[in-house]
DNA sequence: TCTAACTACTACGTCAGACATAGTAAATAA
DNA sequence: TTATTTACTATGTCTGACGTAGTAGTTAGA
């Protein structure tokens, strides 16, 4: 199970990657990422739309109305090229943390004996 | 350089894998993550001291008072049993994060045209 | 001896993001 | 007409990282 407290920053960057990849909506990739997960990770509705709405704010996406046929009209939403270039930025903040971690984490023997 | 938002919820896991290398105190600590991370990410002094504090009421480390001869007295701290098995995981849920993020970003093609 | 620099903290307040709780609303199926 | 699924919105809470500021002991240098 993943946290709230350690995927804190990694939010944005989780939606704008789906997003990079073509327009979608909040139900699919709430689903989307809980099946991509494997279940590890939920991200509530809260989180997403008020990510979505962070994200809309500071230029990063844009939204559109969706006509469908048939079901409640969706929002879509679709990545602008600021908000690529912010995901080309949080990808390299990504990796850079994933090594600090790694050279904190990885070296370590825990060892179970004393306290 | 890495955000305050994308190190939350790690800084606790970085400290205690320096802990149960051995005790240490707060500006050792400092030092090691600052020369460690290559002056990526320092962790300012009321991040660290407010974190020892809440892992010792945890009671994931313990502290006790160094006698130097030389040098104002220092806090030491030590990683407690309970504090290795959180630190376990820790370990395990940023193993988790980890793979969850790569999965989420390593596919993607961020190509620079269009909006 | 006075001052600066280094070491080793503490107090207080701010802020943002993830989430809890709860409700609204449209369409379809039974 | 009721339930179910989809698609949201409003409001408030909580926590952790940090900004700002100050305290305090020790040592080195002028």
């Amino acid at each position: 199970m993943i946290g709230s407290d350690v995927i804190r920053g990694y939010c944005d960057t989780i939606l704008l990657s789906l997003l990079a990849q073509g327009d979608s909506y909040g139900y699919e990739i709430s689903r989307a990422i809980r099946e991509r997960s494997g279940g590890a990770y939920v991200m509530k509705e809260t989180t997403l739309y008020s990510a979505f709405a962070r994200l809309e704010k500071r230029g990063f996406i844009a939204s559109y109305q969706g006509r469908e046929s048939r079901g409640r009209p969706r929002t879509y939403y679709t990545i602008t090229a600021p908000g690529r270039e912010y995901l080309r930025e949080k990808l390299e903040e990504w990796r850079e943390t994933r090594a600090l971690m790694d050279r904190f984490t990885n070296t370590e023997e825990i060892s179970k004996e004393e306290s």
